[in-house]
DNA sequence: CGTTATATAGCACGACTGTGCTACAAAGCA
DNA sequence: TGCTTTGTAGCACAGTCGTGCTATATAACG
């Protein structure tokens, strides 16, 4: 028929599909039919894309993986860590509508994992990304003496305080604005600076370096 | 027919193959048919004790948050703030197979609480106490001078940091021990000492009285 | 032109779903 | 004793599901 659109624009549009039924009905509702039904394409159709439907849903929690990977990459370079740090937070939480979309589908399939082996790589894939990207924030907020020095350990809260508030978003936006959401991450960032500084005071085995060393702006819990 | 067992009985035990089934096959696959099967009933008697599927859900998600309240609420009295507190979250993170399960169905209703109206009420329900229980226990810290006084912006951060735990320990259950769980707890009850202790020193602002004024044991961040 | 690959459409099958309904056995009560 | 309530069982209906399959129309290529 008339290649009038790129295959892999309408797999895109095929994807966009599956994310509006998903966040509107629940990923249990996101048959084939509905998907179709939804991307305006008959049943037949939508299966020349996607031969079943663990690889149209695999797909589209990918493409959500990676919107999230592309926005944080894209971020403008900025030199003061801190600011470059909190940014980079305030990117992968769900502050505005799109990224609340994207939240909501990846609880979905997150949970969906848990007995769904087909879609468990890509879950682990993005957990594993994220876990990467605390160790790292925290290892540049160490480096700066902005952080304690105990970089696991740290990762690991950065990381469930990110996905709790993401959860918390996802089941409460109204109670979680961004405003409410931002001053959560300022609040950690501020302590850890602060915890940083007092470990540095008394025990004084911080081998932690210090670009900005006095310098955390901002009252300590605010 | 023999009352031979209570109701009351029957429904929880039918609340328990509900458990299993969402534990083994996720809640999609909680059908009545499956349920009833693992209940070893047939599907007219289940249909005797719950009349709709909805109703049968409704029963177990509230099960699994009253089991949750009951284990806190029946835990040893103890004096030490810091000790009552670290006890009490302990209690709230799934650190044994029994509060693994409970865990993930939690997770799953609270997945599809999203998109299901019924199961919204109850889900919230669960949300609001563990949020009091945050607010109640930052409050008794900032209290004993250990933690920082600014109440709520400290209890939504132990809130997600709980949840999120709890989402990971869900997602990977072989990289979130016991004993991980637990240090990330106490890392964090040693930081919100430390960021009080900084705050009374400099600002000094902070009116937090002091049961053990200088004292939260251990290295902070460790 | 004809041939082939691509894209769209839609039917059919078997499986599973929730629930309405009837049938029947046993217990409680008259 | 008989009658009513309660518990158990299971069938039937209408609906949805994923997917295998065929049919057809257009674009690309010979």
């Amino acid at each position: 028929m008339p290649r009038v659109v790129d295959p892999a624009e309408r797999r895109r549009e095929i994807t966009g599909a599956v994310l509006r039924v998903v966040r509107r009905d629940g990923l249990e509702n996101a048959s084939v039919r509905n998907v179709a039904r939804e991307a305006g394409l008959s049943m037949g159709s939508l299966r020349h894309y996607f031969a079943t439907q663990s690889e149209l849903m695999a797909f589209a929690f990918r493409s959500v993986i990676e919107r999230i990977d592309d926005r944080v990459a894209g971020l403008a370079p900025e030199p003061d860590t801190r600011e470059r740090v909190e940014r980079t937070l305030l990117q992968l939480l769900p502050l505005d509508d799109e990224r609340r979309a994207e939240n909501e589908v990846w609880l979905a399939f997150t949970t969906r994992a848990a007995y769904d082996r087909a879609l468990r790589p890509l879950r682990d894939e993005g957990y594993d990304a994220l876990r990467a990207a605390c160790h790292a924030m925290i290892t540049d907020l160490s480096a700066a003496g902005l952080a304690p020095a105990d970089v696991p350990a740290q990762a690991g809260r950065l990381h469930a305080l990110l996905d709790g508030l993401a959860v918390h978003a996802a089941m409460r936006p109204d109670l979680h604005t961004a405003e409410s959401l931002s001053a959560i991450i300022a609040c950690h960032l501020d302590g850890l600076a602060v915890e940083c500084r007092a470990a540095r005071r008394r025990g004084g085995a911080d081998e932690s370096g210090g670009e900005e060393p006095g310098g955390g702006r901002g009252e300590p819990g605010r």
